[in-house]
DNA sequence: GCGTCCAGGTCTACC
DNA sequence: GGTAGACCTGGACGC
């Protein structure tokens, strides 16, 4: 009786307590997602909002802001929910934010390397994700062979006209089934994501038909090669698609290297001078498991000094 | 304002 | 296994 009461308690807001190498801007500017819907961040009143989308099919608009040991996450739309909600909704947080793993081998490594002893200090190395595996697919595919600017695009496109509306212009992302029902004509020139409409709507379709279980990546048991063999399976997921994602699948053996990240190596360790992929890739390899981490803390040390750094 | 060129990953066909 | 060309768009640039 008592825990039944308990979960018709109507919350507004609720708090997640972190470990002290948490630290919150770090995280949500860990890479380029927090700028693509359904995040959305107000850099004045220094708050990220995002849609979550919870397991009764029901929404909420969320507003998540650093607090003193942790993260305050305040409802919007709808301003209250069940206590078992938030529950989840916390649960959400938790994985968006990368809190549901330990860092402790990262950061140990870490600090026995004089380049990376920033790091932990820093709280780097917690790179923000999706609610879903299949949006990070399918953002990640977003990313290739185009411009930052076009991937915005693509992504608010799919959202606004493929995702519920749960405020105004506040949208969670697509369920597969809603991309998977529109035309490959419709994802070219509405969505715009030209040559890659086939790519994303097979990849839609596999998934709302249960016949690729993606979200289960997360939980992978097989090895990191396995794993990495079945992204690549996916059309339009190529070999830096597939490292990026498996770095927001806490397996950082891939160095998911893109013409960005090649650039800044080259700023870095070549004096500008354009050198061979095996090369930046001996460059890591005593990293070990943890290489792709490392690459990616080397070539955005410089982000770190500003709490908003693009 | 218009046309041209380039950058950006991945797939496919071909050698 | 390696390579070339096609895919498509936004942005930069020149006129």
């Amino acid at each position: 009786m008592r825990s039944e009461s308990h979960k018709k308690t109507k919350m507004k807001s609720f708090s997640i307590s972190t470990p002290s190498s948490f630290k919150f801007w770090p995280t949500v500017y860990s890479h380029g997602w927090c700028d693509l819907r359904p995040f959305q961040i107000d850099k004045t009143a220094e708050h990220i909002d995002t849609v979550l989308r919870l397991s009764d099919a029901s929404f909420c608009a969320v507003r998540m802001r650093e607090a003193k040991n942790g993260i305050r996450v305040t409802l919007q739309t709808p301003e209250t929910m069940a206590s078992g909600q938030c529950a989840e909704m916390k649960q959400i947080i938790l994985s968006m934010f990368r809190l549901t793993e330990s860092m402790d081998k990262f950061y140990e490594r870490a600090r026995k390397e004089p380049a990376f002893r920033w790091v932990a200090a820093s709280g780097g190395g917690r790179l923000l994700r999706s609610q879903s595996v299949f949006e990070d697919v399918v953002k990640m595919v977003s990313t290739t062979n185009c411009s930052w600017a076009l991937t915005k695009i693509m992504t608010d496109n799919l959202a606004v006209m493929l995702g519920p509306e749960v405020a105004e212009g506040k949208h969670a992302f697509p369920e597969p089934s809603a991309i998977a029902a529109q035309s490959e004509s419709f994802m070219r020139k509405e969505i715009r994501c030209g040559y890659r409409a086939p790519f994303l709507l097979e990849f839609a379709e596999s998934v709302a038909s249960g016949r690729r279980a993606v979200e289960q990546w997360r939980d992978w048991e097989g090895t990191t090669e396995e794993l990495f063999k079945e992204m690549r399976s996916v059309k339009g997921v190529g070999e830096y698609a597939a490292g990026a994602l498996m770095k927001l699948l806490g397996r950082y053996e891939y160095l998911g290297l893109d013409s960005w990240c090649r650039a800044k190596f080259y700023e870095l360790h070549s004096r500008g001078k354009t050198v061979s992929d095996a090369k930046i890739e001996k460059h890591y390899v005593s990293f070990g498991k943890w290489r792709g981490l490392f690459l990616w803390m080397d070539v955005t040390h410089h982000w770190f000094s500003q709490k908003f750094p693009f």
